[in-house]
RNA sequence: GAACCAGUAGCUCAGCUGGAUAGAGCAUCUGCCUUCUAAGCAGAGGGUCGCAGGUUCGAGUCCUGCCUGGUUCACCA
């Protein structure tokens, strides 16, 4: 509602300044003025036209207030400090507005294809892999189709690199390090599961092993190396030894990545593969494309002699036939091709714009209400397509701007200029351990370290905070307090409460932060259920709950029996407006979170709803309210409290516990 | 060397396209459970918004320079 009575306000200004003073196209910048006293709504633009008009701002801001008329919804205007244009809102019509679920809908066409998560399949996910999939999936819930908006069409994908060199150091480790037989290898899996092991912690051990093994012995070195490549070689290719026991490793840590990921409620649509972008042959499409459009040519002279080449974003104009030295290796002087090269096929490709190639699709993994494909060459006849998006959000690691940036490059200069501005790199900073926390895990961390504000989390060196870890202490947690609060519930509830709370708490704390932010994460932090977290919003949803539950009231009834009730008397009290002026928002933060792609305005407003819910409840006694109409009223604004709370929540994959 | 990000309360962070008295949470201190659950609420203390200039009626926000911290910048993959 209050994106709706802003819009109104601005076009009549717009009007007003139009028929007035023949002004337009002038921009109305809105604020919420400093408190509720002096309105709901207010603008500076007289202190902008000041100068224009060479009038004194109060004298605009009076002008524009005698002529702006009647708006459908406020109450009143006026005029205060040195020109100060300020709305009052008509906070009964506003309340019933809000209850009756009034609201701009938000709303596209075309597919918005989302990347995130996209772990290597060689290892358990850890803490930094659950920001990426949690601001992921978060984006997808604000984009998506739901009871509220229309939305926009939304595809999920997890990329898999199955043929990189972190799952071929995890085959060298068992191969070569270990000396294992394919044979054995074959059987470490039914083995693992005999002992109840995982494969993706098993392999988290092995893959900081390996690593170091490489270096370990210096008359070994190049050997070992050699092997790596000769490994990863073997992976591309394809159609050998090497690369079936790679997919049956990588096929097993990948359905534990998508069971860890279902644990937080994240889902997936498609898998596209490394493999088959390989052996679809997507690039050598892309290159005939890219050589096509002069966007790729072969450097004949300096250091990159032999290679073809591309230049790379912002780069500076070159004396005319000067070879460009900074240009961007694409294909290698042995005919190679680069992981950027492969990355401009497979974006052609999420855009609709690489000619004759696509990916063959087959079911993969089954969820409760859709299926979750996966790439291969001889798909399914039938089977959804993918590609063709209208927009892609790619939700990739700060660490990747410069790679993306090439990307981004590419399509511009290829022409795909509409493809390059939809192409929204979702970047983030990563999340990193404080020293202390890292000393807690019981790694040694050398004097120097302990110095630093925060330590890099490695897979390679097997550092780090797995995720199903920290989702387990959380649990337990949770768990020790639902025990205590609710001995009344059976064990199996108690637990399905407190692993809900658990997911709260996570995927807050994942949320809370703007996307620019570095996460020092802490256990003492991430483990906290008190203040700025998951658990404080779920309480107040609780707690709304727990009112209209003792009243015997459904939500609906609730909101319904406002109909008969005259509100006006009991809204010019700021104790309940407050908080209907607060969940009158929701779209405008939806809206501002989705142009921003940042999850956390979303998060931060999910708190402060929370934070004047429990004001509310601290000041008004709804069970007890004498007064009829009163208690009406307050046992609406708890149920639409409750809806709007639970609403938001969701799109942060929240739930609401039945009790907490 | 270059690019990008950051520097706001003791700590961790918000602060949307420049607007009214710079806000939260944690921590510290003081109150509030016989009332819809205290995972809560009320209150207190705590700030030269890294530094110096500039633009503007108005700057935490924009521009320039500097300082500090972080990340990135291969024919590796």
């Amino acid at each position: 509602m209050y994106r709706t009575l802003k819009q109104a306000l601005l076009d009549r200004i717009a009007d007003v300044l139009r028929t007035r003073y023949d002004l337009t196209g002038i921009h109305i910048a809105t604020e919420q003025p400093p408190t509720l006293a002096l309105g709901e709504l207010a603008t500076p633009i007289a202190f902008e036209l000041a100068k224009r008009l060479r009038k004194a701002p109060r004298a605009i801001a009076q002008e524009l207030a005698t002529e702006l008329g009647t708006i459908d919804g406020v109450a009143s205007v006026e005029v205060a400090g040195a020109g100060y244009f300020n709305i009052r809102f008509d906070r009964a019509a506003t309340v019933r507005r809000v209850a009756a679920g009034e609201h701009f809908d938000l709303r596209g066409e075309g597919l918005r294809l989302i990347e995130h998560t996209s772990i290597n399949p060689n290892k358990a996910a850890h803490v930094g892999h659950l920001r990426n999939a949690i601001l992921g999936d978060t984006f997808g819930r604000l984009l998506r189709p739901d009871d509220f908006k229309t939305g926009y069409p939304v595809a999920v994908q997890n990329y898999i690199d199955n043929t990189g060199v972190q799952v071929a150091d995890v085959v060298v480790a068992l191969l070569h390090m270990e000396g294992k037989s394919p044979a054995e290898v074959d059987a470490l899996l039914p083995e693992l599961k005999a002992r109840g092991e995982r494969v993706d912690y098993y392999l988290w051990d092995l893959y900081a092993r390996v690593s170091q093994w490489y270096e370990a012995d210096p008359a070994q070195k190049d050997a070992r190396k050699a092997v790596r490549l000769q490994t990863l070689h073997e992976l591309e290719e394809g159609s050998n030894e090497t690369a079936r026991i790679a997919d049956v490793l990588s096929t097993a840590v990948l359905h534990r990545h998508l069971a860890t990921m279902q644990r937080l409620g994240i889902e997936y649509d498609f898998l596209p593969r490394e493999s088959e972008i390989l052996h679809a042959h997507f690039w050598e499409s892309a290159r005939a494309l890219m050589i096509e459009r002069r966007v790729l040519y072969e450097e004949t002279a300096g250091k990159n002699k032999g290679c073809w080449v591309m230049r790379r974003p912002g780069a500076e104009d070159l004396a005319e036939g000067a070879p460009d030295e900074d240009a961007k290796v694409i294909v290698r002087s042995n005919g190679t091709v680069t992981y950027v090269g492969k990355d401009i096929a497979y974006h052609l490709w999420k855009f609709g714009l690489l000619p004759d190639r696509d990916f063959g699709y087959k079911p993969f993994h089954r969820y409760p209400d859709h299926t979750c494909w996966i790439s291969t060459l001889q798909g399914e006849a039938e089977h959804p397509h993918f590609g063709r998006a209208t927009a892609i959000y790619n939700v990739i690691d700060s660490r990747q701007n410069d790679p993306q940036a090439n990307v981004v490059e590419a399509l511009r200069a290829m022409g795909f200029s509409d493809a390059a501005v939809r192409y929204t790199h979702l970047n983030y900073a990563m999340v990193a351990l404080t020293p202390r926390c890292a000393v807690d895990l019981g790694y040694t961390v050398n004097e120097e370290d302990m110095k630093k504000p925060y330590l890099e989390v490695s897979g390679r060196k097997g550092f780090g905070v797995k995720a199903d870890d920290l989702l387990d202490r959380l649990i337990a947690a949770a768990k020790q307090q639902v025990d205590t609060r609710h001995p009344e519930d059976d064990d199996d509830q108690r637990l399905q409460t407190a692993t809900e709370i658990a997911v709260g708490a996570l995927r807050f704390f994942m949320l809370k932060y703007t996307r620019n932010t570095v996460i020092a994460f802490d256990f003492r932090d991430a483990l906290s259920f008190e203040g700025e977290t998951g658990p404080y919003v779920q309480y107040a949803a609780v707690r709304a709950a727990n009112i209209l539950r003792k009243a015997a009231l459904a939500p609906a009834t609730a909101i319904a029996d406002l109909a008969s009730v005259s509100v006006a008397g009991h809204v010019q009290d700021d104790g309940v407006w407050a908080l209907w002026l607060e969940l009158s928002r929701v779209t405008t933060v939806l809206e501002a979170a989705i142009a921003a792609a940042e999850p956390a305005m979303v998060a931060r407003y999910a708190f402060q709803l929370a934070q004047e819910f429990n004001n509310f409840y601290h000041r008004n006694h709804v069970l007890t309210e004498g007064d009829p109409a009163r208690r009406a009223l307050l046992l609406a604004t708890s149920a639409v409290a409750l809806r709007e709370l639970t609403r938001v929540l969701g799109w942060l994959g929240i739930s609401v516990p039945q009790s907490m």
